[in-house]
DNA sequence: TTTTTGAGTAAGTGTTACTTACCTGCTTGA
DNA sequence: TCAAGCAGGTAAGTAACACTTACTCAAAAA
């Protein structure tokens, strides 16, 4: 039966941290209750107590790391002036966060993508408040003049979120450094001006 | 043992096409060998006389329908007069794919990527291909004065492959309609023209 | 006529995610 | 004060799954 106590229990902690360890070296389905069990010094059932299948683990392990990711880009933005510099520093911050912590990005960009369930679950909430604050701010940008007036938020929102995700992706599964301040700001300088002669 | 033979015998395709239509309703690792096996009307055993395991099913079929895309993108472009319109051309033709053959796209966007057995695949030589492509089209326009010529080619093909991709993702996830038609020129409007006032 | 070979089958087998039943010590309230 | 309840954790399963092995059959080659 699922636990209902509602402190964090050595095991529990022992768990999700054996298996961020094991997912920065293999991906998900390549990973054995087993092996968590293992490395967590735990036995398999106890998996079960704390999460109700191996994806709710995952999805658990991803949400604790979108704290991290959404409280520090929501405190950079909080203080820029611009519009321009909030999307900017929301480009910047997303990348360094999806650079900095890999497990995270591995979870986020590739494994939870595949299965239904996860648009149910908490992580996916937070996804699409990081979404809605992107969307916010260039609404305001169009408002308040900053951006053209004829700009699509929406269409918008879907080039930068790509761009970002696009841009870090190769990175991420082939282990490769990335030049966060050059890639961040050659993105927002395209998106911003265009390309066009 | 793998198969050695070169034809295309009946069973090999209506494991093929079996399993084409249950990507169709769920998702990769929800599907059964056994399933795919009574679909198939054949038995568990002959998928792996033609496919070295399930996922090696799931890179041929992804194989398959990138003929057909590949096809019709290259087909487009080749048409196009200038760098600016074959971007455009790009943009729309991958939407339309993506949209209209949705197993192709779940498979693709959403399954493959989370195993590196695909970064060895021939699939993942045609996504460099199509990747190459666009690559070669920015240069061009870049050295006939299209395109500024500060801008940096390898960023704006992630510009623009990542807004392809976040473009349709959604719509993809939740088997949702998209105009497409209004979301290439939206893409190409802002990638082209900038979105600063 | 015999041999080879490709297409396909039947019956396994080891692993894996997940379950069930249990133990153990700590708190708590009657 | 002590039994009851409960949370943390264990041990030993089990069903289902991906994948394997050893086989049959038919038709073309030799």
């Amino acid at each position: 039966m699922r636990h209902k106590g509602n402190t964090n229990p050595p095991g529990r902690i022992k768990i999700m941290t054996a298996f961020s360890r094991l997912m920065a070296q293999k991906d998900f389905h390549s990973i054995t209750t087993a092996e968590i069990a293992g490395n967590a010094a735990v036995t398999e059932g106890l998996i079960y107590k704390y999460f109700k299948d191996k994806k709710d683990l995952l999805y658990q392990v991803l949400n604790q790391h979108f704290l991290e990711f959404q409280a520090k880009i929501q405190d950079r933005i909080a203080h820029a002036p611009s519009c321009i510099e909030q999307i900017g520093i929301l480009i910047f911050s997303s990348l360094e966060s999806y650079i900095e912590n890999r497990v995270f990005s591995r979870i986020l960009l590739l494994e939870v993508r595949n299965s239904l369930a996860f648009f149910d679950s908490g992580a996916y909430e937070m996804v699409r408040e990081y979404s809605r604050t992107l969307l916010e701010i260039i609404e305001t940008g169009i408002r308040n003049g900053e951006l053209k007036p004829d700009v699509d938020a929406v269409i918008l929102r879907k080039v930068i979120l790509g761009a970002i995700e696009h841009a870090c992706l190769g990175e991420i599964i082939f282990d490769k450094e990335l030049d966060i301040e050059r890639m961040s700001t050659g993105i927002a300088k395209i998106v911003f001006n265009g390309v066009k002669a």
